[in-house]
DNA sequence: ATTAAGGTGGACAAAAATGTCCGATTGAAA
DNA sequence: TTTCAATCGGACATTTTTGTCCACCTTAAT
């Protein structure tokens, strides 16, 4: 339901969040998340021009988070990348009629709504803190120890 | 958020629940609801072979719901064509950790659940009879005579 | 029987999403 | 000041999605 390039997204800022005030490289990240490392760059110069992370050039450069993790929504980093859109009308191109929608679209839309407030309302921080001993990429019932030192 | 065709799809059923005893020519219904009539084709045969719809072939034949629109919900349409895929674990990659996901796709993975269950419990007569005088289409307020007498 | 209306399915084309590569530029550290 | 690790951004390749075309089969009506 989701794009690739969401699901990159909000992996790259739920590793940034863990340690969100200095810059980590595309790099790292990647290995991290376990996502092409080339690709994730056009991400992140998404991330980047949406203003939900900052790019510190030069050598120790990388990328930080653009605000402190509880500032920052998933929603934010979804629209940056892949925006949700609202159905505004519906869409069989009839000009002239009003700001409903007719049933099929009303429901269509709806489900689209609840989707944009779950994430509105939840943070990066959330994902750091939510579930107890949980990291915010992976389980630990399996403790995957090699995940829990790379960054 | 949903693909094109998962759109047509939907269109399509709900042109056919409008009078759903009868067959309609894919041609009908591509013009009742604006969409290319190629495409739909190939739309009509994924819902046929997934039992949304039945075919009848050679002249005056066309699709017909295969079942009462009460008994057709949307996620039944939408699976047909493009199934909604649950998160069943991190998709890291990670060899051995159990069922839990971490917080990010926890998350995620609600927010399939949420859709999957709104789409799971609408049926396409509730289209036909949701919002009053409404068209399962097409708003009524600027009234669209040409698109109510199509089909 | 012939014809016309209709679905079937394969092949193909176009567009969008995803993934890869690399030279240019930046800036901190040696 | 030179070097090196990093982002920047353009070009390109691959894959998936979307859209088009057409020859063929099926069936009802004439």
């Amino acid at each position: 339901m989701f794009s690739h390039t969401v699901e990159y997204a909000l992996r790259a800022v739920a590793a940034l969040a863990e340690d969100w005030e200095r810059p980590h490289a595309v790099q790292k990240i990647a290995d991290r998340t376990k996502m092409p490392n080339d690709y994730l760059a056009k991400v992140m110069q998404s991330l980047c021009r949406a203003g939900v992370v900052n790019a510190i050039r030069g050598r120790h450069g990388g990328y930080q988070l653009a605000q402190a993790p509880d500032k920052l929504t998933l929603l934010m980093v979804i629209n940056a990348v892949d925006p949700i859109k609202r159905i505004e009308r519906c869409p069989l191109g009839l000009p002239g009629h009003g700001p409903n929608l007719c049933p099929l679209h009303r429901r269509l839309d709806d489900a689209i709504r609840e989707t944009e407030n779950a994430f509105r309302y939840t943070t990066l921080a959330e994902l750091l803190t939510s579930t107890g001993p949980v990291r915010p990429l992976c389980p630990v019932d399996q403790p995957p120890a090699f995940i829990n030192v790379a960054l």
